[in-house]
This record gives structure tokens, sequence and C-alpha cells, in this order.
DNA sequence: TTCACTATTGCAATCAATTCGCATTAAGAT
DNA sequence: ATCTTAATGCGAATTGATTGCAATAGTGAA
């Protein structure tokens, strides 16, 4: 099952939340940074403020997950069920990987560990199709080959 | 093999870079902040901007890995080998697992993907036994049982 | 519908983590 | 001993995120 809400204070369809919650649906991981890029579009006098609280309550009543990039910053993801990640070293962007998760893996798990496992994340690191075509071109140019 | 350095930069053994090796030899999975800490006691006078730009050096030239921990803050693992982490939801505590990594793991990345695997990160998630005990005292004062 | 209650917003100020510019210091090669 | 320049200390600047507060606007009840 995926963690759900604790049903937390009457939350209010502001038209704010309801543009902010359509944007999830078309953006792949974004940061805040992303979704205000989308929103301004529907809501130009959106604040940066009202997203970062949006997301915050989307995430404490289980709406969305919250992921931690590389750089810091964080991604959201609109996927509840458990799933994996990837991650591209070179600009950073997160997608959903389209493969079961492996319950199995939390079975190599030291048993006599301290540590009370509830679950476990996978992110797989590589290069996105995105970032290999512009570094092979890169290269090209660089060493005068063709 | 441990992913290894691009021989930068003629590195400099400065007095203040060997007192942070010394410390990330005891510490475990530090952030800067506990880094600094425990510098502090051997050089009272280093500089936390030196401390960053120390790490970023150590990451560049791969004596060091970087870990982004929940709340976005960095942490320092100066286990070069591959292995997993596990991650203390309730405290935020890092540490390394003692497991084999799982190279089968990646044989389930969909293999018609554009994305070129380098690797995978597992990551546990659940409750340390300190944050486990605590919470055990606190539930116990809560609710008046004993 | 109208009203009242209060969650939510916008905005500016603030905070915390990290980086940067620059003058000074000190490795370490010659 | 000297020279070159990487590294440091310090403060200012940047960035991502949060917060206080007065104004606004959902929503449930009348």
């Amino acid at each position: 099952m995926a963690k759900q809400a604790k049903n937390h204070a009457h939350r209010r369809m502001t038209h704010q939340r309801q543009v902010i919650s359509d944007c999830l649906k078309t953006l792949n991981h974004p940061t805040v940074d992303e979704i205000q890029t989308c929103v301004i579009r529907t809501a130009p006098t959106i604040n940066k403020a009202t997203i970062y609280r949006t997301m915050n309550r989307m995430v404490e009543d289980g709406e969305v997950i919250r992921i931690v990039g590389d750089d810091g910053a964080f991604h959201y993801d609109a996927t509840l069920d458990a799933h994996y990640h990837m991650l591209c070293e070179e600009c950073g962007a997160l997608s959903d990987v389209d493969m079961p998760v492996l319950p199995q893996i939390d079975q190599y798990f030291p048993p006599d560990s301290d540590f009370r496992l509830t679950g476990h994340d996978v992110i797989f690191r590589g290069i996105c199709s995105k970032c290999r075509a512009k570094k092979a071109g890169r290269n090209r140019a660089e060493t005068g080959q063709n």
C-alpha cells in the first residue's frame, strides 16, 4: 500500500493549490523552481512561498513524496506506489524506473542489526539519453573527430 | 574498483587538510558542521569555508563520497568501496550497512532504456536503535503506561 | 444566500547552508 | 633561500527554504 495521509486539518481547494496540482501531473519530479515556471503560465501572480507551503502540506498529507537530489534540492513525485528512481549524474534529472520493487533486498539487511528496517530506496545512476547525445557532440567537437 | 581521482592539480598537505582528514577517520558520515566541531578541538582557528573547500576538493579527487541526507545536508563518507547505507528517519543519522553490494540489481533495470547505467545506490530506511529507545520512553511517559 | 471562522495567500524579512572575491599565508619545487 | 601559486581566513554574496503578519477567500452552518 502507498503511505497514506494522516487526514490533517481541513485543506481548502484554493485556485493556487489546483493549479499546482495540475502542474504536478505534467511535470517529472520537479523542483519548486520548475513548478513555479509551470504554474506561472496559468497563475502569474502565484508566490513561491505559496508553492513551498503547498508542497509541504502535500508531503504531510501523503499526496506526494519528497526526494532530495544530489544537489540537495527537493524534488516532488506524485507517484505514491513504491518504486525506484534513476538519476542522471550529468544534469541531475530524476525519473521513475519502470521495474517492480524488489522486496527481497530487505532480506539481505543484517538481521542482527538494532536498526528497525521499514523499507529501502534504490537510485540508479548513470547518464540520461539527452546528456549522452550532448556529450558525444561535445567530444567530437573537442577532439576534432567526426 | 572504487571510483578514482582524476589526479587534479597539485594538492598541498596543509595543516588544515591534515586535521580534517584525521577527523574524517573518527566520524561517521559527518556533515560539515560535525567536521567543524571535531576539527576545532585541534585547530580552533580553522574556518568553515576552508572545510567546505577541502571537502569539495576531496570529492573531486575521489577521496570521499558525498551523500545527501533527507534534510538536504551533505554528508561525507571516506569508505570508497561500493556499499549501501541506512538512514534513520527519526534523527537523520547515516551509517554504512554491513552487507555485500548486489550487482544483480542492475540486471532488473529496464534493458531498453536510453539511460546509460553506471551503478546504483541503496538506502535502507528505518529507525536506529538510539531513536527506538528514545521513542519507547516517550510513549510510556505520554500514555501513562509503565 | 449570507455569515462567520479560519486556512491560505502575498510579501517582505529572515534563516541556514554553501559559495565567492580578495588580500594574505605558506606548501613545496627549484 | 627563493619563488610560484595553491590554500586559507574573512566577510560579503547567493541560494533554497521558512516564517510573521495583515489581507483574502474557501467552506460549513445558519
